[in-house]
DNA sequence: AATCGAGCCAACCGCGTCCGG
DNA sequence: CCCGGACGCGGTTGGCTCGAT
């Protein structure tokens, strides 16, 4: 037996929307906020529509301040960064990016800017190879060097089939979650819905959509007493607290979500030196460093590589200072200190370092 | 001018999670 | 603690537009 449906199918009109459908719903909602209930909402204003179909229309598209097309390059980076890091988690990543909605962005990565990124890769592949082949030749090496382009799949090149790196908490330089979690905060993520520790509850610390994440972090931090993370622990000072909350804190959400998507595992597949082709995320300079760690290890931690890869750019960039001094542990948490480092000066110091 | 296919985007669907009774 | 309603999310679909043939 299914789930009962959230509202009576048969009395309901599904498709697009009418102009006085719009307005009938933005005014009301404008006038008396959602009530606090979706499913009874269109009922009360004489919608023939789903509660769940209101709430999407105005969270898309009737909501003030939504910005619809028009992806600039700054967005595209930020979009790619949150995308390789923590996947297709639309939401956190929209989170980011004032005006934008999670469809909005599902969209245009799934429309756009996979194919830009994967076109990318496929062209610096086709290149490679062809040069590739040309120094076989030169050199008159035996074929066996040379893949049988023929019988294979475009995207499914002459590399090894790589098991994805399980998660090792003894990795010594990057606790993969903990590092996306760190990332997040630092980049202004709201984690209302994410991966708060169980053992203190949801309602704990519940991050409010009129003030950030980190800025709530960072008055937990320095104004004792008035914070939820006071709650946790009388004892000792603030900052240790928030810290350790942080650092044993469940990971439950993204844990077992470590792996790349597959979108990026593809990019990964398609290179056989794994990493080429993301400098836009991370520099030349940490490619070549990735590249030449992963041949001495006889590229059998590419994946792991990748991922550890994948974070370090913004930590570095915004950071940078500290992650030359210290390990990343203190680097991201500098953030916390300093929370108001934001997205424009992260990229604007990434793309300086391109 | 008609047809076809690719691209795009709004909307739907189903599932997991939360939360109040 | 359990249950059911509601919410929020991500994947998918359907239909419109536009360019190529």
């Amino acid at each position: 037996m299914g789930r009962a449906p959230c509202c009576d199918k048969a009395n309901v009109k599904k498709g697009p929307w009418s102009p006085e459908e719009d307005a009938k719903l933005k005014s009301h909602i404008e006038k008396n906020g959602t009530g606090g209930n979706w499913i009874a909402l269109p009922q009360k204003i004489g919608l023939k529509r789903c509660g769940k179909s209101c709430r999407l229309r105005w969270l898309n598209y009737l909501r003030p301040n939504i910005k619809h097309g028009g992806f600039s390059e700054e967005e595209e980076k930020i979009i790619c960064s949150l995308f390789i890091s923590i996947g297709s988690r639309w939401s956190i990543i929209a989170a980011q990016l004032p005006g934008r909605t999670d469809n909005d962005i599902k969209n245009y990565w799934n429309t756009r800017l996979k194919k830009k990124l994967l076109g990318k890769q496929r062209k610096e592949q086709q290149a490679r190879r062809g040069s590739s082949l040309k120094q076989e030749m030169k050199r008159g090496g035996g074929n066996s060097m040379v893949p049988d382009n023929n019988n294979q799949n475009p995207y499914q090149p002459e590399l090894p089939v790589l098991a994805p790196i399980p998660y090792s908490n003894q990795e010594p330089r990057f606790n993969d979650h903990a590092s996306i979690r760190k990332l997040l905060i630092k980049l202004e993520g709201r984690f209302s819905e994410v991966d708060l520790p169980i053992h203190q509850g949801r309602s704990t610390l519940q991050f409010t959509n009129d003030i950030s994440a980190t800025e709530q972090i960072y008055q937990a931090v320095n104004m004792p007493g008035t914070s939820p993370i006071d709650t946790l622990n009388d004892n000792g000072n603030q900052f240790a607290q928030a810290q350790s909350y942080f650092d044993g804190a469940e990971l439950n959400a993204l844990q077992g979500q470590g792996s790349f998507p597959a979108e990026l595992e593809e990019i990964v597949y398609n290179n056989p030196q794994g990493v080429n082709g993301l400098e836009f995320l991370c520099g030349d300079d940490m490619v070549d460093n990735i590249i030449g760690t992963s041949s001495t290890s006889g590229g059998s931690n590419v994946w792991g590589e990748m991922r550890t890869l994948v974070y370090p750019p913004v930590l570095l960039a915004s950071n940078y200072e500290g992650m030359q001094q210290g390990t990343l542990q203190e680097c991201a948490f500098e953030e916390l200190r300093y929370p108001h480092a934001n997205l424009a000066s992260v990229h604007g110091k990434i793309s300086s370092n391109i």
